[in-house]
RNA sequence: GUGGGUGUAGCUCAGUUGGUUAGAGCACUGGGUUGUGGCCCCAGAGGUCGUGGGUUCGAGUCCCAUCACUCACCCCA
Protein backbone atom coordinates (compact mmCIF):
# COMPACT_ATOMS: atom_id res chain seq x y z
CA UNK A 1 0.00 0.00 0.00
CA UNK A 2 1.67 3.61 -1.09
CA UNK A 3 1.86 5.78 1.37
CA UNK A 4 -0.80 9.00 1.00
CA UNK A 5 -0.83 12.26 2.27
CA UNK A 6 -2.87 13.09 5.70
CA UNK A 7 -6.42 14.51 4.80
CA UNK A 8 -6.68 17.82 4.53
CA UNK A 9 -2.95 18.33 3.66
CA UNK A 10 -2.29 19.46 0.10
CA UNK A 11 0.47 18.74 -2.67
CA UNK A 12 0.57 21.95 -4.79
CA UNK A 13 1.52 20.61 -8.05
CA UNK A 14 4.36 22.53 -10.26
CA UNK A 15 1.44 23.85 -12.88
CA UNK A 16 -0.55 25.71 -9.87
CA UNK A 17 2.67 27.07 -8.22
CA UNK A 18 2.94 29.78 -10.33
CA UNK A 19 -0.27 31.27 -9.02
CA UNK A 20 1.08 31.11 -5.24
CA UNK A 21 5.17 33.04 -6.25
CA UNK A 22 2.42 35.73 -8.13
CA UNK A 23 0.68 35.69 -4.76
CA UNK A 24 3.07 36.26 -2.60
CA UNK A 25 5.84 38.17 -4.33
CA UNK A 26 2.06 41.06 -5.29
CA UNK A 27 1.90 40.91 -1.62
CA UNK A 28 5.76 41.65 -0.77
CA UNK A 29 6.26 44.47 -2.98
CA UNK A 30 2.15 45.83 -1.95
CA UNK A 31 3.34 45.87 1.34
CA UNK A 32 6.29 47.06 1.37
CA UNK A 33 4.63 50.29 -0.39
CA UNK A 34 3.32 50.68 2.76
CA UNK A 35 6.36 50.25 4.61
CA UNK A 36 5.53 46.80 5.85
CA UNK A 37 8.30 44.21 6.98
CA UNK A 38 8.51 40.28 6.59
CA UNK A 39 9.13 38.39 9.79
CA UNK A 40 9.53 34.98 9.94
CA UNK A 41 8.59 33.02 12.96
CA UNK A 42 8.95 29.41 14.03
CA UNK A 43 5.48 27.13 12.98
CA UNK A 44 5.31 25.43 16.54
CA UNK A 45 5.20 27.26 20.06
CA UNK A 46 4.29 26.71 23.44
CA UNK A 47 0.49 25.86 23.81
CA UNK A 48 -0.04 28.26 26.55
CA UNK A 49 0.29 31.17 23.74
CA UNK A 50 -2.39 29.92 21.86
CA UNK A 51 -4.57 29.33 25.06
CA UNK A 52 -3.61 32.87 26.22
CA UNK A 53 -3.74 34.30 22.80
CA UNK A 54 -6.52 33.31 21.10
CA UNK A 55 -9.22 32.37 23.90
CA UNK A 56 -9.25 29.57 26.11
CA UNK A 57 -12.64 28.87 25.15
CA UNK A 58 -12.64 29.03 21.37
CA UNK A 59 -13.27 26.49 19.04
CA UNK A 60 -10.14 26.80 17.97
CA UNK A 61 -8.53 26.26 21.24
CA UNK A 62 -10.96 23.68 22.56
CA UNK A 63 -10.74 21.38 19.86
CA UNK A 64 -8.79 22.12 16.34
CA UNK A 65 -5.07 22.38 17.55
CA UNK A 66 -2.73 20.17 17.02
CA UNK A 67 -1.41 19.83 19.82
CA UNK A 68 1.58 17.40 21.34
CA UNK A 69 4.02 17.36 23.98
CA UNK A 70 7.71 16.74 23.05
CA UNK A 71 10.76 14.67 23.93
CA UNK A 72 11.41 17.26 26.83
CA UNK A 73 7.84 16.96 28.44
CA UNK A 74 6.75 20.47 27.61
CA UNK A 75 2.91 20.72 25.63
CA UNK A 76 3.82 22.20 22.06
CA UNK A 77 1.53 23.55 19.38
CA UNK A 78 1.29 23.87 15.73
CA UNK A 79 0.01 27.30 15.23
CA UNK A 80 -3.13 27.62 13.98
CA UNK A 81 -2.75 31.56 13.67
CA UNK A 82 0.16 33.85 13.28
CA UNK A 83 -0.91 36.74 15.24
CA UNK A 84 -0.25 35.13 18.93
CA UNK A 85 3.47 34.49 17.54
CA UNK A 86 3.69 38.04 15.81
CA UNK A 87 3.10 39.32 19.09
CA UNK A 88 5.40 36.80 20.93
CA UNK A 89 8.31 37.86 19.09
CA UNK A 90 7.89 41.46 19.29
CA UNK A 91 7.34 40.95 22.85
CA UNK A 92 10.08 38.84 23.42
CA UNK A 93 12.81 40.52 21.36
CA UNK A 94 11.45 44.67 22.57
CA UNK A 95 11.14 46.02 19.65
CA UNK A 96 8.85 48.70 20.65
CA UNK A 97 11.86 49.70 22.51
CA UNK A 98 13.35 50.69 19.11
CA UNK A 99 10.37 52.10 17.16
CA UNK A 100 7.10 53.18 18.51
CA UNK A 101 5.50 51.33 15.29
CA UNK A 102 5.97 48.15 13.97
CA UNK A 103 4.36 47.34 10.74
CA UNK A 104 4.92 43.13 10.12
CA UNK A 105 4.03 40.57 7.62
CA UNK A 106 4.01 36.88 7.60
CA UNK A 107 3.87 33.86 4.67
CA UNK A 108 3.13 30.91 5.57
CA UNK A 109 1.13 27.47 6.61
CA UNK A 110 -1.10 27.22 9.73
CA UNK A 111 -2.67 24.47 11.00
CA UNK A 112 -6.14 23.36 12.36
CA UNK A 113 -7.95 20.38 13.03
CA UNK A 114 -11.04 20.89 11.32
CA UNK A 115 -13.27 18.33 8.76
CA UNK A 116 -11.89 19.94 5.70
CA UNK A 117 -14.58 21.01 2.57
CA UNK A 118 -14.22 23.56 0.54
CA UNK A 119 -11.96 26.25 0.91
CA UNK A 120 -10.91 24.93 4.16
CA UNK A 121 -7.98 22.67 5.04
CA UNK A 122 -6.13 21.18 8.22
CA UNK A 123 -3.00 23.13 6.93
CA UNK A 124 -3.86 25.93 5.35
CA UNK A 125 -1.69 29.30 4.11
CA UNK A 126 -1.82 32.76 5.30
CA UNK A 127 -0.69 36.28 4.37
CA UNK A 128 -1.04 38.00 7.61
CA UNK A 129 -0.36 41.91 8.27
CA UNK A 130 -0.25 43.63 11.29
CA UNK A 131 0.33 47.24 12.89
CA UNK A 132 1.55 47.59 16.55
CA UNK A 133 1.16 50.97 18.18
CA UNK A 134 -1.12 52.84 16.58
CA UNK A 135 -4.68 53.40 18.02
CA UNK A 136 -5.69 56.16 15.35
CA UNK A 137 -8.65 54.95 13.28
CA UNK A 138 -6.38 56.60 10.21
CA UNK A 139 -3.99 53.26 10.71
CA UNK A 140 -7.24 50.77 10.49
CA UNK A 141 -8.51 52.05 7.58
CA UNK A 142 -4.38 52.19 6.01
CA UNK A 143 -4.96 48.37 6.63
CA UNK A 144 -8.10 47.93 4.77
CA UNK A 145 -7.15 49.63 2.15
CA UNK A 146 -3.60 47.79 1.42
CA UNK A 147 -5.79 44.88 1.67
CA UNK A 148 -8.11 46.15 -0.86
CA UNK A 149 -5.03 47.50 -2.99
CA UNK A 150 -3.38 43.72 -2.98
CA UNK A 151 -6.33 42.42 -3.96
CA UNK A 152 -6.72 44.69 -6.79
CA UNK A 153 -3.11 44.18 -8.00
CA UNK A 154 -3.91 40.08 -8.05
CA UNK A 155 -6.81 40.93 -10.30
CA UNK A 156 -9.68 40.23 -7.56
CA UNK A 157 -11.73 43.49 -7.93
CA UNK A 158 -15.50 42.44 -7.06
CA UNK A 159 -14.82 41.44 -3.33
CA UNK A 160 -17.04 43.20 -1.02
CA UNK A 161 -15.24 45.12 2.31
CA UNK A 162 -17.87 44.23 4.90
CA UNK A 163 -17.08 46.37 8.09
CA UNK A 164 -18.23 45.91 11.82
CA UNK A 165 -17.04 47.39 15.82
CA UNK A 166 -16.99 44.86 17.96
CA UNK A 167 -17.10 47.44 20.99
CA UNK A 168 -14.28 47.02 24.03
CA UNK A 169 -13.76 45.16 27.24
CA UNK A 170 -15.68 48.46 28.69
CA UNK A 171 -18.93 48.45 26.26
CA UNK A 172 -18.73 44.56 25.27
CA UNK A 173 -20.22 42.99 28.08
CA UNK A 174 -23.41 45.40 28.62
CA UNK A 175 -24.38 44.96 25.22
CA UNK A 176 -24.08 41.19 26.02
CA UNK A 177 -26.06 41.28 28.96
CA UNK A 178 -28.85 42.49 26.80
CA UNK A 179 -28.44 40.56 23.90
CA UNK A 180 -28.44 37.35 26.35
CA UNK A 181 -31.92 38.76 28.03
CA UNK A 182 -33.39 39.32 24.58
CA UNK A 183 -32.47 35.92 23.79
CA UNK A 184 -33.44 33.74 26.95
CA UNK A 185 -37.10 35.31 26.55
CA UNK A 186 -37.62 34.36 22.81
CA UNK A 187 -35.64 31.19 23.60
CA UNK A 188 -38.62 28.99 22.88
CA UNK A 189 -39.09 30.36 19.55
CA UNK A 190 -35.63 29.56 18.11
CA UNK A 191 -34.10 26.30 16.49
CA UNK A 192 -32.75 23.55 18.40
CA UNK A 193 -28.90 24.35 17.19
CA UNK A 194 -29.66 28.41 18.37
CA UNK A 195 -31.08 27.10 21.96
CA UNK A 196 -27.93 25.67 22.02
CA UNK A 197 -26.21 28.80 20.47
CA UNK A 198 -27.44 30.96 23.35
CA UNK A 199 -24.91 29.11 25.84
CA UNK A 200 -21.84 28.70 23.70
CA UNK A 201 -21.82 31.11 20.79
CA UNK A 202 -24.86 33.88 20.90
CA UNK A 203 -23.24 35.71 18.21
CA UNK A 204 -23.49 33.12 15.80
CA UNK A 205 -27.43 33.44 15.84
CA UNK A 206 -27.00 36.06 13.95
CA UNK A 207 -25.86 34.20 10.72
CA UNK A 208 -28.69 30.82 11.25
CA UNK A 209 -30.00 29.89 8.40
CA UNK A 210 -33.20 29.13 9.13
CA UNK A 211 -35.91 31.57 8.44
CA UNK A 212 -37.83 31.79 11.82
CA UNK A 213 -34.50 32.15 13.66
CA UNK A 214 -33.71 34.89 10.97
CA UNK A 215 -37.14 36.49 11.48
CA UNK A 216 -36.73 36.46 15.62
CA UNK A 217 -32.79 38.63 15.09
CA UNK A 218 -34.27 40.50 12.86
CA UNK A 219 -35.40 42.73 16.38
CA UNK A 220 -32.33 41.59 18.62
CA UNK A 221 -30.11 44.29 19.83
CA UNK A 222 -26.87 44.86 17.53
CA UNK A 223 -23.78 45.74 19.29
CA UNK A 224 -23.00 48.54 17.46
CA UNK A 225 -26.09 50.34 19.11
CA UNK A 226 -24.17 49.60 22.68
CA UNK A 227 -20.81 51.00 21.38
CA UNK A 228 -19.43 53.07 24.40
CA UNK A 229 -18.23 56.60 23.40
CA UNK A 230 -15.08 56.29 22.12
CA UNK A 231 -15.89 52.98 20.27
CA UNK A 232 -18.41 55.05 18.66
CA UNK A 233 -16.19 57.95 17.77
CA UNK A 234 -13.41 55.19 16.24
CA UNK A 235 -16.16 53.89 14.61
CA UNK A 236 -17.54 56.95 12.99
CA UNK A 237 -13.96 58.16 11.86
CA UNK A 238 -13.30 54.55 10.50
CA UNK A 239 -16.22 54.90 8.16
CA UNK A 240 -15.48 58.59 7.24
CA UNK A 241 -11.90 57.88 6.33
CA UNK A 242 -12.59 55.11 3.66
CA UNK A 243 -15.30 57.35 2.44
CA UNK A 244 -12.42 59.65 2.23
CA UNK A 245 -10.42 57.52 0.49
CA UNK A 246 -12.91 56.69 -1.74
CA UNK A 247 -13.07 52.59 -0.68
CA UNK A 248 -16.57 51.23 -0.88
CA UNK A 249 -17.90 49.14 1.99
CA UNK A 250 -20.90 47.79 3.70
CA UNK A 251 -21.48 47.53 7.32
CA UNK A 252 -22.35 43.82 8.73
CA UNK A 253 -23.38 44.51 12.35
CA UNK A 254 -23.60 40.99 12.42
CA UNK A 255 -20.26 40.12 11.53
CA UNK A 256 -18.52 37.89 14.56
CA UNK A 257 -14.61 37.08 14.72
CA UNK A 258 -13.95 33.38 16.07
CA UNK A 259 -10.86 34.98 17.93
CA UNK A 260 -11.20 36.26 21.87
CA UNK A 261 -8.94 38.91 21.13
CA UNK A 262 -10.50 41.36 18.40
CA UNK A 263 -12.09 44.56 19.51
CA UNK A 264 -13.45 47.44 17.78
CA UNK A 265 -12.56 47.42 14.22
CA UNK A 266 -13.61 43.97 12.62
CA UNK A 267 -13.57 43.56 8.69
CA UNK A 268 -13.81 40.82 6.13
CA UNK A 269 -13.38 40.74 2.38
CA UNK A 270 -16.17 38.63 1.24
CA UNK A 271 -16.74 36.58 -2.10
CA UNK A 272 -19.73 34.91 -3.46
CA UNK A 273 -17.31 31.95 -5.39
CA UNK A 274 -16.29 30.70 -2.73
CA UNK A 275 -19.21 28.31 -1.23
CA UNK A 276 -19.84 28.37 2.77
CA UNK A 277 -16.72 29.79 3.34
CA UNK A 278 -16.77 32.84 1.48
CA UNK A 279 -13.94 34.99 3.59
CA UNK A 280 -11.13 35.35 1.54
CA UNK A 281 -9.75 37.46 4.27
CA UNK A 282 -10.06 39.02 7.51
CA UNK A 283 -9.15 41.04 10.39
CA UNK A 284 -9.36 43.12 13.04
CA UNK A 285 -8.03 45.95 15.96
CA UNK A 286 -6.82 43.44 19.07
CA UNK A 287 -5.83 46.51 21.35
CA UNK A 288 -5.74 44.24 25.17
CA UNK A 289 -3.57 41.07 23.29
CA UNK A 290 -0.45 42.47 23.56
CA UNK A 291 -0.70 42.90 27.16
CA UNK A 292 -2.56 39.88 27.87
CA UNK A 293 0.90 38.14 26.42
CA UNK A 294 2.46 39.88 28.97
CA UNK A 295 3.93 43.04 27.10
CA UNK A 296 3.65 46.50 27.34
CA UNK A 297 -0.33 48.67 26.75
CA UNK A 298 0.42 48.86 22.99
CA UNK A 299 -2.98 48.73 20.37
CA UNK A 300 -2.56 46.28 17.35
CA UNK A 301 -4.67 45.57 14.02
CA UNK A 302 -4.14 43.37 11.48
CA UNK A 303 -5.42 40.94 8.73
CA UNK A 304 -5.23 37.57 7.45
CA UNK A 305 -5.87 36.18 4.01
CA UNK A 306 -6.48 32.75 2.95
CA UNK A 307 -4.00 32.16 0.75
CA UNK A 308 -6.12 28.62 -0.76
CA UNK A 309 -8.79 30.71 -1.25
CA UNK A 310 -7.52 33.81 -2.90
CA UNK A 311 -5.85 31.42 -5.31
CA UNK A 312 -8.88 29.59 -6.28
CA UNK A 313 -10.77 32.88 -7.18
CA UNK A 314 -7.60 33.53 -9.62
CA UNK A 315 -8.14 33.44 -13.41
CA UNK A 316 -6.34 30.64 -14.68
CA UNK A 317 -3.30 32.45 -17.25
CA UNK A 318 -1.91 34.31 -14.00
CA UNK A 319 1.46 32.38 -13.37
CA UNK A 320 1.29 30.18 -16.11
CA UNK A 321 4.19 27.65 -16.61
CA UNK A 322 7.32 28.91 -17.54
CA UNK A 323 9.01 27.90 -21.02
CA UNK A 324 12.55 27.15 -21.43
CA UNK A 325 13.94 29.58 -23.94
CA UNK A 326 15.85 27.22 -26.04
CA UNK A 327 15.82 23.34 -26.49
CA UNK A 328 18.68 21.44 -27.75
CA UNK A 329 18.79 18.66 -29.99
CA UNK A 330 21.48 16.32 -30.85
CA UNK A 331 22.40 13.24 -32.86
CA UNK A 332 25.09 11.06 -31.90
CA UNK A 333 27.36 10.80 -28.82
CA UNK A 334 29.60 13.12 -29.78
CA UNK A 335 27.20 15.76 -30.26
CA UNK A 336 25.06 14.87 -27.18
CA UNK A 337 28.40 15.85 -25.25
CA UNK A 338 29.11 19.13 -27.30
CA UNK A 339 25.19 20.03 -26.60
CA UNK A 340 25.43 18.89 -22.63
CA UNK A 341 28.78 21.72 -22.37
CA UNK A 342 26.95 24.24 -24.62
CA UNK A 343 23.43 24.14 -22.24
CA UNK A 344 26.02 24.80 -19.42
CA UNK A 345 27.70 28.04 -20.88
CA UNK A 346 24.07 29.23 -21.87
CA UNK A 347 22.45 28.18 -18.40
CA UNK A 348 25.45 29.74 -16.78
CA UNK A 349 24.96 33.47 -18.68
CA UNK A 350 20.92 32.52 -17.64
CA UNK A 351 19.19 31.27 -20.09
CA UNK A 352 16.64 28.76 -19.87
CA UNK A 353 17.55 25.44 -21.55
CA UNK A 354 16.44 21.87 -21.90
CA UNK A 355 17.74 18.98 -23.92
CA UNK A 356 16.79 15.87 -24.97
CA UNK A 357 19.03 14.26 -22.76
CA UNK A 358 18.67 10.27 -23.80
CA UNK A 359 19.44 8.88 -27.51
CA UNK A 360 16.43 8.73 -28.80
CA UNK A 361 15.18 10.13 -32.28
CA UNK A 362 15.31 13.63 -33.70
CA UNK A 363 11.28 13.34 -34.50
CA UNK A 364 10.73 12.70 -30.94
CA UNK A 365 13.20 15.28 -29.51
CA UNK A 366 11.25 17.64 -31.74
CA UNK A 367 8.12 16.67 -30.26
CA UNK A 368 9.58 17.15 -26.94
CA UNK A 369 10.40 20.51 -27.60
CA UNK A 370 7.00 21.36 -29.17
CA UNK A 371 5.30 19.86 -26.25
CA UNK A 372 7.64 22.11 -24.01
CA UNK A 373 6.28 25.27 -26.28
CA UNK A 374 10.35 26.20 -26.55
CA UNK A 375 10.62 29.32 -29.66
CA UNK A 376 13.92 27.98 -30.19
CA UNK A 377 15.08 24.48 -31.04
CA UNK A 378 18.91 24.20 -31.46
CA UNK A 379 19.77 21.17 -34.08
CA UNK A 380 23.39 19.60 -33.06
CA UNK A 381 24.07 16.70 -35.95
CA UNK A 382 26.85 14.90 -36.99
CA UNK A 383 27.09 16.77 -40.22
CA UNK A 384 27.07 19.84 -38.83
CA UNK A 385 29.67 19.06 -36.17
CA UNK A 386 31.84 17.89 -38.72
CA UNK A 387 31.21 21.71 -40.39
CA UNK A 388 31.76 23.22 -37.09
CA UNK A 389 28.35 24.67 -37.04
CA UNK A 390 24.28 24.16 -35.21
CA UNK A 391 21.09 24.71 -36.98
CA UNK A 392 18.39 26.85 -35.45
CA UNK A 393 15.57 26.88 -35.89
CA UNK A 394 12.50 28.92 -35.14
CA UNK A 395 9.39 26.90 -34.09
CA UNK A 396 6.89 29.74 -34.71
CA UNK A 397 7.92 30.73 -38.43
CA UNK A 398 9.65 27.33 -39.34
CA UNK A 399 12.45 28.58 -41.00
CA UNK A 400 15.88 27.12 -39.42
CA UNK A 401 19.33 28.91 -39.88
CA UNK A 402 23.01 27.64 -39.86
CA UNK A 403 25.72 29.04 -36.70
CA UNK A 404 29.06 29.09 -36.08
CA UNK A 405 29.63 26.62 -33.18
CA UNK A 406 32.60 29.18 -31.79
CA UNK A 407 29.82 32.42 -32.42
CA UNK A 408 26.72 30.31 -31.16
CA UNK A 409 26.45 31.39 -27.59
CA UNK A 410 26.72 34.74 -28.29
CA UNK A 411 24.19 34.69 -31.09
CA UNK A 412 22.10 32.84 -29.23
CA UNK A 413 21.90 35.38 -25.57
CA UNK A 414 21.40 38.00 -28.00
CA UNK A 415 18.35 36.40 -29.97
CA UNK A 416 16.61 35.22 -26.59
CA UNK A 417 17.76 37.43 -23.82
C1' G B 1 -18.02 15.31 15.90
C1' U B 2 -22.95 14.97 12.51
C1' G B 3 -25.39 14.42 7.67
C1' G B 4 -25.60 13.98 2.07
C1' G B 5 -22.95 12.69 -2.57
C1' U B 6 -19.01 10.00 -5.09
C1' G B 7 -15.13 5.94 -5.61
C1' U B 8 -13.60 1.83 -12.93
C1' A B 9 -6.35 3.62 -16.66
C1' G B 10 -2.24 9.54 -15.00
C1' C B 11 -7.05 12.81 -16.15
C1' U B 12 -12.51 13.04 -17.71
C1' C B 13 -15.85 9.30 -17.90
C1' A B 14 -18.75 4.74 -20.50
C1' G B 15 -19.85 -0.21 -18.83
C1' U B 16 -26.76 -2.82 -21.12
C1' U B 17 -32.35 -6.45 -16.17
C1' G B 18 -25.44 -9.92 -12.72
C1' G B 19 -22.91 -13.57 -18.03
C1' U B 20 -16.54 -14.94 -21.63
C1' U B 21 -9.99 -12.03 -22.27
C1' A B 22 -13.21 -4.37 -18.47
C1' G B 23 -13.75 0.09 -22.83
C1' A B 24 -13.42 5.39 -25.05
C1' G B 25 -11.35 10.32 -25.35
C1' C B 26 -7.19 13.12 -23.66
C1' A B 27 -2.25 12.38 -21.85
C1' C B 28 2.15 8.91 -22.37
C1' U B 29 5.80 5.73 -25.60
C1' G B 30 7.22 4.18 -30.50
C1' G B 31 6.46 4.33 -35.73
C1' G B 32 4.50 6.49 -40.73
C1' U B 33 11.66 4.55 -45.17
C1' U B 34 18.16 7.29 -44.09
C1' G B 35 18.37 13.63 -39.26
C1' U B 36 12.92 17.94 -38.15
C1' G B 37 7.52 19.58 -33.93
C1' G B 38 2.03 20.92 -34.02
C1' C B 39 -2.63 18.24 -37.72
C1' C B 40 -3.51 13.28 -39.44
C1' C B 41 -2.78 7.79 -39.51
C1' C B 42 -0.92 3.12 -37.19
C1' A B 43 0.80 0.47 -33.05
C1' G B 44 2.03 -0.05 -27.86
C1' A B 45 2.09 0.49 -22.71
C1' G B 46 -1.05 1.41 -18.62
C1' G B 47 -6.55 -1.08 -14.35
C1' U B 48 -5.67 -5.52 -7.18
C1' C B 49 -12.94 -2.01 -10.95
C1' G B 50 -11.11 2.10 -3.17
C1' U B 51 -10.63 -2.16 0.53
C1' G B 52 -12.68 -6.51 3.17
C1' G B 53 -16.57 -9.80 3.65
C1' G B 54 -21.33 -11.91 1.81
C1' U B 55 -25.26 -13.68 -1.91
C1' U B 56 -24.67 -16.49 -6.63
C1' C B 57 -22.83 -21.61 -11.14
C1' G B 58 -20.97 -16.56 -12.13
C1' A B 59 -20.19 -9.76 -9.12
C1' G B 60 -17.41 -3.61 -11.93
C1' U B 61 -22.87 -4.53 -11.60
C1' C B 62 -26.72 -6.91 -5.77
C1' C B 63 -26.10 -6.73 0.06
C1' C B 64 -23.12 -5.42 4.52
C1' A B 65 -18.96 -3.24 6.62
C1' U B 66 -14.79 -0.20 6.18
C1' C B 67 -11.63 3.56 4.15
C1' A B 68 -10.83 7.74 1.08
C1' C B 69 -12.48 11.99 -1.52
C1' U B 70 -16.18 15.73 -1.68
C1' C B 71 -20.11 19.16 -0.16
C1' A B 72 -22.82 20.96 3.93
C1' C B 73 -23.53 21.58 9.40
C1' C B 74 -20.36 23.17 13.57
C1' C B 75 -16.71 26.87 13.05
C1' C B 76 -13.43 29.79 10.38
C1' A B 77 -8.78 32.42 6.53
Amino acid sequence: MAITSIRGFKDILPDEVGKWQFAEATARRVFESYDFSEIRIPLLEKTELFTRGIGESTDIVEKEMYTFTDRSGISVTLRPEATASIVRAYIEKSMYKQNPVAKLYVIGPMFRYERPQKGRFRQFNQINAEVFGLEDPLIDVEVMVMLIHFLQEIGLEKLELQLNSLGCKACRPSYQERLKEFLLSNKGRFCADCQRRIRTNPLRIFDCKIESCKEIMGQGPLMLDFLGPECRDHFELVTSYLKALETPYVINAKMVRGLDYYVRTAFEMVSGDLGAQNAVAGGGRYDGLIVDLGGPEIPGIGFAIGMERLISLLSPDVGSQKIPHLFIATIGEKSRIQGFKLAKTLRLEGLSVEMGYEKKSLKSQMRRADKLACPYVLILGEEELQRGTAMLRDMRSKTQEQLDLTLAPEVLLRKMK
